[in-house]
DNA sequence: AATGAATGTTAATGACTTGTTAATCCAGTC
DNA sequence: GACTGGATTAACAAGTCATTAACATTCATT
């Protein structure tokens, strides 16, 4: 059973958050300020830690350095309104712990958690990927961001899984063209940039995320500055 | 499964750096200080070592020459801040680890680690090249050093290829030009000339290197003085 | 030193590749 | 047979890069 520390200080959102993850078989503590879910967190053994950012008597980000103190791997998952200054999120991310921006879809809220308790206990087959803060769902076409989730068509699905399960790597226009339009004739259209276009727009959110192009060359997802 | 000792203070970076070996396929042991990395290595089987040079309770270099006490093979790799003296880097260079200079890119860090772990078990038909203080691979056209990341052009990369497979060898002119624009009809442009130029500003980061030329033969990368 | 050839270097050129938007095509579907 | 969503093509703007041009410098031989 994966027990879950969820701290949130709004009591509609908190039991909405809780239910639903019960629901779906997780053991949930459910806290209403930080000093709460420092006292159950340093009790219990948890798999993930889901923490609102703003709480009473205890803000989320000093809880966080608290239960890594105590626990360097336990993944932890922050929530944040939207107002939140930007820099201050930035510097999150590039601390490596995931968040969500406030309101999210318990669906987005899901594939974040897997993400993370997969990382931990690395068994089932791959079916999301990750690309830098986005988490690409490539079963049902689903590109998740906290600025919101976006349905992909199915070429463009293609495309990104092509790129993604070679990041960071250099793929020849060649290359791609063959995997995905079939090597019988070759293609002699511009469908593939058409499709980096819109794949680039749709990563934006994450500057650290880029697709480059080699002239002459191909194209690569990078995903490293 | 390939073992990584990584010991680094600054949570933020120890954790993002932890994560993106995760996911490529390394256990990583992540320690904070210098004792507690000694404490690590002594007990565990490590394959590479990632040690931050300025830690708490055991700089990265003691911790270094400890660990070769204990294991004379296993390749070390420091991470350093760009302020640190020119000279005191260069011993080390000399003394035969890799460093890497913050901030560096996790494909920069990537690719330094593969040639190392490739020197200690010499396996995948990987296309990095090394020049000197640099790292080149070939098939992302990537030249890595640690004032940074450079993307050359395809002929650049040819250029710069044959002439490091042939290193400290003098290649005549003609030679070259046969081996990359064909020899049906002989070139007379200056093209080669100008991409030897090129070449030298990109390679001019590491005093051993160099491209001599040899007055109506050709040329040769010199990597001993 | 004088000379002409070879090389070093920078900037300009022009062919080619890529980015992007909008229009068009096309296959399902109602 | 019109509608709809998505793939493809058209068309043009923008960018990249190998090559050339032009001029400076070095070299080998006298």
């Amino acid at each position: 059973m994966t027990k879950i520390l969820l701290v949130e200080d709004d009591p509609a959102l908190g039991f909405v958050i809780k239910d639903n993850l019960t629901i779906r078989g997780f053991a949930v503590s459910l806290c209403k300020d930080g000093e709460e879910g420092y006292e159950a967190f340093s009790k219990g053994k948890f798999d993930l830690c889901i923490l609102d950012v703003m709480l009473p008597r205890k803000d989320g980000f000093t809880l966080a350095s608290q239960i890594r103190e105590k626990d360097t791997r336990v993944p932890v998952l922050f929530l944040t309104a939207k107002s939140m200054a930007e820099d201050r999120i930035a510097g999150f991310r590039a601390g490596g712990d995931d968040y969500i921006v406030k309101p999210f879809s318990m669906e987005e809220l899901m594939l974040r958690m897997e993400v993370f308790l997969r990382r931990s206990q690395p068994t089932s087959t791959e079916e999301t990927l990750r690309i830098g803060h986005y988490v690409f769902d490539c079963r049902n076409l689903v590109l998740l961001h906290p600025s919101g989730p976006r349905t992909l068509t199915h070429k463009e699905a293609e495309v990104l899984k092509l790129l993604c399960t070679h990041r960071d790597r250099v793929l020849k226009r060649e290359e791609i063209l063959k995997s995905i339009w079939g090597d019988d004739d070759y293609f002699m259209g511009r469908s593939l940039d058409v499709f980096i276009s819109k794949l680039r727009k749709y990563l934006k959110s994450d500057p650290a995320i880029e697709i480059v192009n080699y002239h002459g060359v191909g194209f690569r997802l990078q995903t490293q500055p």
